[in-house]
DNA sequence: TCTGGGGTCCTAGGACCC
DNA sequence: TCTGGGGTCCTAGGACCC
């Protein structure tokens, strides 16, 4: 049996964690450069935002209803994440942490299933103050759909269990969910299907296994199983090792000076090479990529490879590969857009075979970068960068409605004035949550 | 004016091996 | 005249997820 915990609209909520003004309010969180809305509260849907709209586009509508719109706050979502994937675990100890805001967890041999369901979902909101739904089913893939069925449907209080309910009601809500809902089934898929008249959850289920492999591949077979009850995928508690890691930006302005454009690459090479020692990997190979506007008539994608000599993860080895690159790949005289670093074919330093003749990376480098990262670990990640990344700051990323790094930054906790009038912080204004709200000193004490 | 970022998995086809 | 069978590895492209 499996559960999948998943926070409700999550940067959105994590947004109003430390804003109870903001709570029964339309709340959305935008991508990078401030471009798409990537999560609305619920009052945010009803307004009409839709998901993946670009912000100015939809001005209007979030000046008309008065919704607040944040900048993504990667730090405080990611925090707010660790915490609330350690509050599920105290109660489900074989955890599967599948995303930012979602964990599958074991729930074989439990008597109540929705019981502790119910529990982990309190305790969740109680402690890390967001609310969050569960799902329960003998597959991931049914544990997922009754996660779907619990955000939608209040009468389930954010909690279904799909063991609990009749025969009758399952093909109720099978046949009343569209496939698109499913988790695996993409809009290619569905629109694939659709051809064949596999329309709704159930026509799905009602479908041969055997016909839906050699129709569309070895995954659409699974999901007829999975929904049969049957489980094809397991819980992966350790997850695999990372194959890559990519990071890219858009720029606020458009970049023509080469200069500027190898500074923004030497950031991603930076900061890709700090994620690469948290799990003490290597890199063995450096790509680099640069794209002009996509929406533009005139394009270029400049995208190019360099193995290293030997596998590192030295910000300066790895910087210096990337930036050569950017420089020929950069073509004179186009406005670019976007640029990013990708590192690939990752090893383990730990059991990696040496090479005799290239033993890669000094003692002293290693010295360096673990000296570079505990400064930035304390002081912020860009507490130490090169100084080729102060070159222009057209790439740098527009992020103009940033909130404060409340849980990880001394300087910018909520601050709370006890005793005067005038604090700055507002009580909602509309009642709270009523199966939900934490007592008075709880939440004086998280703030 | 303005349009995100970071991943993984599966399949088909070609190259190559014995 | 006649020209097999079985396998792996790699890559590109497509699709999916959050």
């Amino acid at each position: 049996m499996f559960a999948l915990i998943d926070g409700n609209s999550f940067f959105a909520s994590c947004e109003r964690v430390f804003r109870p003004d903001l709570w029964r309010k339309p709340v959305i969180v935008l991508s990078n450069n401030d471009g798409c809305v990537i999560a609305r509260s619920e009052e945010a849907k009803k307004a009409g935002i839709p998901m993946g709209a670009p912000f100015f586009k939809i001005s209007g509508l979030v000046e008309r209803h008065g919704i607040a719109a944040f900048s993504c706050n990667y730090e405080l979502y990611a925090d707010l994440s660790a915490r609330m994937m350690a509050c599920v675990a105290s109660l489900a100890p074989a955890l599967e942490v599948y995303s930012i805001d979602e964990a599958f967890a074991d729930f074989s041999g439990i008597t109540d299933a929705s019981a502790l369901g119910v529990k982990i979902r309190h305790r969740v909101m109680r402690w890390i103050g967001i609310p969050a739904c569960v799902g329960i089913g003998a597959s991931k893939t049914l544990a997922k759909f009754s996660n779907h069925l619990a955000k939608r449907n209040p009468r389930f209080s954010g909690v279904c269990n799909w063991l609990d309910l009749t025969e009758t009601e399952r093909l109720q809500w099978m046949r009343s969910t569209s496939v698109f809902d499913l988790w695996g089934i993409g809009r290619k898929l569905g629109e694939k299907l659709l051809e064949q008249r596999i329309r709704t959850v159930f026509d799905l289920y009602g479908a041969d296994p055997a016909l839906m492999r050699r129709r569309h591949s070895v995954t659409v077979e699974r999901i007829v199983h999975e929904l049969h009850g049957i489980p094809c995928l397991e819980l992966e508690e350790i997850s695999p090792a990372q194959r890559q890691v990519l990071r890219s930006r858009s720029f606020a302005e458009e970049v023509s000076d080469i200069g500027e454009i190898k500074a923004a690459v030497s950031r991603h090479a930076h900061s890709a090479a700090a994620a690469l020692r948290r799990w003490n990997g290597l890199a063995s190979c450096v790509g680099v990529m640069i794209r002009t506007n996509r929406f533009k008539a005139e394009r270029h994608f400049g995208w190019d490879v360099t193995s290293l000599p030997a596998p590192s993860s030295d910000t300066l080895v790895l910087s210096a590969a990337a930036t050569r690159l950017a420089g020929r790949i950069f073509r004179p005289g186009m406005k670019y857009k976007k640029a990013g670093v990708v590192l690939l074919e990752l090893v383990d330093a730990n059991t990696r075979t040496g090479d005799l003749f290239n033993p890669g990376d000094s003692e002293r480098s290693r010295a360096l970068m673990q000296t570079i990262d505990s400064i930035n670990s304390r002081y912020g990640g860009e507490a130490v960068k090169s100084a080729a990344e102060l070159v222009g700051t057209k790439w740098h990323t527009r992020r103009e409605r940033l909130s404060p790094r409340y849980t990880t930054r001394w300087d910018e906790l909520r601050r709370v004035d006890a005793g005067t009038t005038n604090t700055g912080f507002k009580e909602p204004v509309s009642p709270r949550r009523p199966d939900f709200s934490p007592p008075r000193s709880e939440s004086a004490t998280r703030a």
